[in-house]
DNA sequence: GTCTATATTGGGATAGAC
DNA sequence: GTCTATCCCAATATAGAC
């Protein structure tokens, strides 16, 4: 009768080890300065079982964006979907909202959004792709969303402004860790300062008709 | 008679062109993805220069950022003395654009603005005494000034919204290059939408007594 | 699917002649 | 200050037994 062990490390979850590791250690130090073993020491797996379940370091980085950008993109799409479907305007803090809450859901700062973060330090030829496919699409519907919500700007501007919410967003992940020095503020209260950062931001410009629901 | 020839290679200025190779290669692949070779073949010198020159490859990195961060803050500490030495009121718009100036001031965005925006991705240790020696000081000052013109804000509030303000120029620069597949605005009309989205995040619930100078 | 062992390459750094 | 040559280590990746 098999009682409750602690996970073995024989069984499976092998690679769900690996994926986890892989995300810590990428998320502390970055890609490039990250090798497979430390890894693969990190997750007590055997160095050659990393390069078996994924490939190459590359294909490491790729899994471990991907099994976290699936489910947020699902999020962010699902409260987008039902933001639209809803009566009256849409608002664009709530577009926001439905933007930012699945990146930081349940997780603190010392996991994938620091991968995220840290991942545009590193050459446009490996990350470009990973972006295009994880999160190019969504963001799309993002911004053609906020096009509904913001009808006085061009889709230039609308573009812009929404690089320097996601540039902002991600650089407020970075100071909420040890790099942070002076500013220990939660990182959930951050990211209510950033909300009304970037919606004031987003509606520069607008006449100022909002809250009108 | 010394005929005007190009710059020789046995000259002194070898100290010179390995910056600029090293500068530019990490603008365009990040400091860890870049070897001291490639920057010492980039430079046509010998690789046992660069080290004689800089010591080591984080020796190198620390040259090129204080080459560039050392005018970028006299240009800025210049530009905000005058503001502050102006009758009338602080104006936060005056307050970014003595900011953001001198970082894009005549270059394009390959180079030193690049290699700012990649360096976040790299291990704390590397960056933390970087960033704390060459701007931490300079952006007290500007937070200080901004404390001035936006009474209204708490000090975590703006330490926060400063932060965002160099997340979205830093990811503005990333998106001026070759990933910003679509959004192929110039860089300086890019930065005035920079301008008008942070200035108005940072005017964000200020009374609207601005603009009474 | 997991391990040992290893192939192979590349990179940081230095010694020592010039 | 510059060069050649080299040391030494770390890294990715794979072959092949189990």
């Amino acid at each position: 009768m098999p009682t409750n062990q602690p996970p073995t490390n024989t069984a499976d979850n092998t690679r769900a080890r690996i994926l986890l590791a892989a995300e810590a250690l990428f998320a502390e130090q970055g890609y490039a300065a990250t090798s497979v073993r430390a890894i693969a020491t990190a997750a007590d797996v055997n160095l050659a079982a990393a390069h078996y379940h994924f490939g190459s370091k590359q294909g490491l980085l790729v899994a471990v964006i991907h099994e976290r950008a699936t489910p947020i993109n699902t999020h962010r799409l699902q409260a987008l979907t039902e933001l639209e479907s809803q009566p009256g305007e849409l608002q664009v803090d709530a577009i926001m909202m439905a933007f930012f809450a699945p990146f930081v859901s349940g997780e603190l700062s010392e996991g994938f959004p620091r991968v995220m973060a840290r991942i545009f330090g590193e050459p446009d030829e490996l990350i470009r792709p990973i972006i295009e496919t994880e999160f190019l699409p969504v963001t799309r519907r993002f911004i053609a969303a906020l096009h509904v919500a913001l009808p006085g700007l061009s889709g230039d501007e609308l573009a812009w402004r929404f690089h320097f919410v996601v540039g902002a967003m991600l650089h407020l992940v970075m100071f909420s860790g040890p790099l942070g020095g002076g500013t220990k503020a939660s990182v959930s209260s951050a990211f209510q300062h950033l909300q009304a950062f970037v919606v004031a931001g987003l509606l520069d410009g607008q006449q100022s008709a909002i809250r009108s629901s």
